[in-house]
DNA sequence: TGTACATCAGTGAACGCGCGTTCACTGATGTAC
DNA sequence: TGTACATCAGTGAACGCGCGTTCACTGATGTAC
């Protein structure tokens, strides 16, 4: 009984997963506000109305691909740092953003769902936090490395911390680490809208004309990035 | 005569600017994919076909409409730069800065037409390129300005400058500010995109639950590009 | 200054299209005794 | 092992909606003599 069950199961987890493929490849043709159930169920040789039986309304579809995308960019950064010797810190720093890079690039249309501007109308719930912290939790685990070994240079930060910056910056520490100095945190999260600045200016299209294609001037960028959060040379 | 054909030319060009009025309102409740000509039209009081005496088609319009947007936010951009004393370089860099995110913030749904996902089918025409430098060019106007009096130190840059990083550079000094060394402008468009970073994680939401509000942090990162270009503390 | 003609703005109907979602249904798959 | 019933996947028609764009038209505004 329970290996008929998981028959069943299994059809219908399957089909849940062709449908999220098929619609991931209609994201790129047309965008999310493009994402149209009825082409999808098309394409599958189904009738619209039986996409309902897998997800109750189009929102819960672009939902679900929206947590595979984080937790596909979240892998693949993971995965590269992994690979990496845990004590080469700066080359874990920079295999982290060149994977992040690369999911973007290979996965444009996911990328700009989860990176571009909101969709309207469109509320994320919260089901997406999490998986969208994997990246920054792979970045801050170098320097918590770092730390710990005492490898983290302290670069001179400029004036600018007021009071309320420090508190701020204190309770993502208290849930993330603690340990580290609330200006490390800081400046990661400076590195952090870098990396994401720049990604985004390249797969939208903003350094056409300029620094295109995009490969050198990243890695040099992912070194400077390197440099501001204290990561040895 | 000319009194008479600039009456009815007014008129043509008041009710332009009215129709892109009414679509720049309709961006924010639906973004750009949901603008829609016959919403504008019905908004006006006139039929749909009437828009077409004005814009052939509706991309069009968002051209239009993305042109409007990166010329509001240069001239805000510029405005800010020429309202502090030219010797204060620090100060115009970031008061740039301030005057670009609080337009963004003003105007969210341009600020993602021009630095959101691009809207999937439409390709932006050539006509868009020159407003879009302003933003970059008043920054590297402080850059020209602290080059020409000396003030403009040179942190010590990571390694990775190949020889076609170095030529794209270069190419953008020959066409802007060829005095500028490459270092200082490879530097300035990293800070470049950890602007743009910053304020789309701000408008897309991605700061939701840590930085957030984030003018303390948007005010300290802006001092550290600051120091990342070199500008006199 | 007045008339004949040309230009242009705006109308209204129509074409052809695609969409999300609901609902009563058929028939296959799984469950309990 | 066999039968009666319940669950579930997928169908097909329908509702009600909005869209961009074209086209022949009316009537007002501007131009040339």
């Amino acid at each position: 009984m329970s290996a008929t069950r998981t028959a069943r199961e299994r059809a219908r987890a399957e089909l849940a997963s062709e449908i999220k493929d098929v619609a991931r490849i209609q994201l790129g043709v047309s965008g999310a506000d493009g994402l149209s159930l009825r082409a999808v169920a098309r394409e599958l040789g189904m009738v619209s109305s039986a996409i309902y039986r897998y997800f109750p309304s189009r929102d819960d579809l672009l939902t679900a691909l929206i947590i595979d995308a984080y937790d596909a960019m979240g892998a693949a950064a993971e995965a590269a740092d992994a690979a990496v010797p845990s004590t080469e810190l700066r080359n874990r720093w920079r295999a982290i953003c060149r994977a992040v890079r690369t999911w973007a690039r290979t996965n444009p249309h996911e990328y700009a769902l989860i990176y571009g501007s909101p969709v309207p109308g469109y509320q994320a719930p919260q089901d997406t936090i999490t998986p969208a912290t994997r990246v920054p939790f792979a970045l801050l685990g170098v320097l918590r490395d770092a730390f710990a070994s005492n490898r983290l240079t302290a670069p001179r930060d400029p004036p600018g911390f007021t009071q309320r910056l420090i508190d701020q910056v204190g309770e993502i520490a208290a849930v993330t680490n603690p340990e580290l100095p609330y200006q490390t945190l800081t400046r990661a999260l400076i590195a952090w809208t870098q990396l994401f600045g720049m990604i985004s200016f390249e797969l939208f299209g903003q350094f056409v004309g300029t620094v295109d294609p995009t490969d050198d001037f990243f890695e040099h960028a992912t070194q400077h990035m390197a440099d501001l959060v204290g990561l040895p040379r």
